[in-house]
DNA sequence: AAAAAATGCTAAATCGATTTAGCGATATTT
DNA sequence: AAATATCGCTAAATCGATTTAGCATTTTTT
């Protein structure tokens, strides 16, 4: 209930001028020649009285806000997100930064209104996992000279640090070794979008498959608002083809509609069709039978982010990061050996 | 790339004072009388070049931050949280309010580290799901005038707005149910915790049991880091009580936990032990057999959060609000009939 | 017609920090 | 001993807004 200090009131109390205080208080003694004598009274008086300075008057003067941006698609839709935002957090508040956050809900129009909302409005940097078509906006912020880092997917037109899985490889080896389980007919169920992580998948289905001399079975969902449209399209797409033994959807959440639309068809997995799909989460893990995944390293992902960010912000290291990191086939019951 | 304009530029281009564009921008023109002229051509011209104003500036003048501050448990860890974090947004946003979040980990000690972090750094509210033992901290900042609205439970020592749902009659409805479907001998597996939400659960359950003289079988948690030991721990309860023929758990992670204890011990569900879990997610609605829950208004829940605090902040509302929502039983395959 | 009130606008102080330029005292060099 | 350098610190400008007090005019009242 105390007034708030200000340095001012630190200077006036020990006698001695706000610009001491200024330079004591932010690692400056040793340069402007403060004696280690006044620095140590100071510094000792400052924890006494638990001064904190004024973020506002710091952000005012230097321009400079201490508030990182996350830019995801919805926080809410994918857990990939919730557990990046977690383990992003702390590390930046141990650097004295906030994270503010903002959902996309993967539209372009709402990621460009988020960037214009928040530009000219001292956000020191940003996370993005960038939707298709905002270049230019991404473009003109990095021009600025702010930080930004992508995650989850690339914008292969830009020259930006950006944090991705190895999202070829990986569903490769993931259709490989349901090739290798004796699987013949492998779908693909993904979005209809150009995004590199969903392009990637898709070419690494493609690749594996056509390796192997099988027929390609493609299903690419429009964008429906509501869950129960996309299960229905999936549910035609695996009646239609009632050869498909083995399906791999390209997310977590198309995985999920998945689950339903084979629930629905009364299929049984993995012997009438067995599952993969992208992102682990504890629907997969305890679903009967388990679902095997492609899990991502999220810790790993999520520290990789975090070191871009703050590197970015507090070395002023300009130098474009493109971080590659592998994920993780994690076989369960529903990929077991056909006919086993 | 144009230098960012101020409202000195402003005033330099048309011709008049700083004060004058300031009082227009600020709504203020009618009532300190400038000209409609000149209040719309000030407007247009800003509109022009997409003039924004300094937020630091702005802060620094007034002490406000115009940042809200979502402390939850874990943003990761319940599901509800993310939700709620990506339902205030918006509304939050197109009222001129940014969210920073953090995650206590229900722990006293990080939520009290993360209230002295952020205090005296001008967050303007903060919504607040409370560990016990934070009361003085909380109290504190509303002593200051700060608006605070907890969430998900509430501090009863304190007066404070808040947002929860009717735990006690929602678990007592659901007990009812198990009961009315022939169930005996029902158990309540929880955490060992005197938050209010667990304890009105926990209040709802006994008042149940009682009321129909049955048996109380509760299970209290300790708390673990690791899941496994935490599922070992039900393993172990269920397995000491064969004669339990339900299994209400409290909260949506213990209900996880539960599932994986009961597929540990080959139980069927609900042949041999009936489940309801409170909270809903994929997990519940897609299981095998899918899970009865009481499922908590996620949207009505964030609406009434963020009017609070919207209201609390603009209008300058210092009401204590006690909002208590009503949940639902939304029945499903794990509560059927016994021995239907 | 003089006094009072309303109109339309502005000068200057202020918020709390950072930072440039520089002042007086002591120490070192020549 | 005078000139120069170093030491230890500070005055004042600045960032970009808000807000109080008030100054000319013009209009209304008496």
């Amino acid at each position: 209930m105390t007034k708030k200090l200000s340095i001012r009131d630190i200077g006036r109390e020990l006698g001695i001028s706000i610009t001491t205080v200024s330079f004591i208080l932010n690692g400056k003694a040793k340069e402007k020649r403060i004696s280690a004598a006044l620095t140590e009274k100071v510094l000792k008086f400052v924890e006494e009285v638990n001064f904190k300075p004024n973020m506002m008057a710091q952000g005012l003067r230097t321009g400079k806000s201490k508030i990182i941006c996350l830019m995801v698609e919805d926080i809410s839709n994918n857990l990939l997100f919730a557990q990046v935002a977690r383990l992003i957090e702390e590390e930046a508040h141990n650097k004295g930064y906030r994270i503010i956050y903002c959902s996309t809900g993967n539209k372009k129009e709402k990621a460009l209104e988020l960037i214009r909302l928040f530009r000219d409005r001292s956000i020191d940097g940003y996370i993005i996992t960038p939707p298709e078509g905002i270049e230019n906006e991404v473009q003109s912020l990095i021009n600025e000279g702010i930080p930004v880092v992508l995650i989850d997917r690339n914008l292969p037109k830009l020259k930006c640090s950006h944090v991705v899985i190895e999202n070829l490889n990986s569903t490769h080896e993931a259709i490989n070794h349901l090739i290798s389980n004796g699987f013949k007919n492998i779908a693909f169920v993904t979005l209809d979008s150009d995004q590199t992580q969903m392009a990637d998948r898709l070419a690494g289905y493609e690749k594996a498959v056509s390796e192997h001399g099988l027929k390609s079975y493609v299903k690419k969902l429009g964008f429906h608002e509501s869950p129960d449209l996309n299960i229905n399209e999936i549910v035609s797409f695996l009646d239609e083809n009632r050869d498909i033994d083995a399906v791999f959807f390209s997310t977590n959440y198309i995985g999920v509609w998945g689950l339903q639309a084979i629930k629905i068809l009364n299929l049984l997995i993995p012997k009438d069709i067995a599952v993969i799909s992208f992102d682990d989460q504890d629907l997969f893990k305890f679903y009967s039978p388990s679902i095997t995944v492609v899990a991502q390293p999220v810790p790993h992902i999520s520290n990789h982010i975090i070191k871009l960010m703050l590197n970015a912000l507090e070395e002023k290291d300009t130098t474009v990061h493109e971080i590659v990191l592998p994920a993780k086939l994690i076989v369960r019951e529903s990929s077991a050996l056909k006919n086993a």
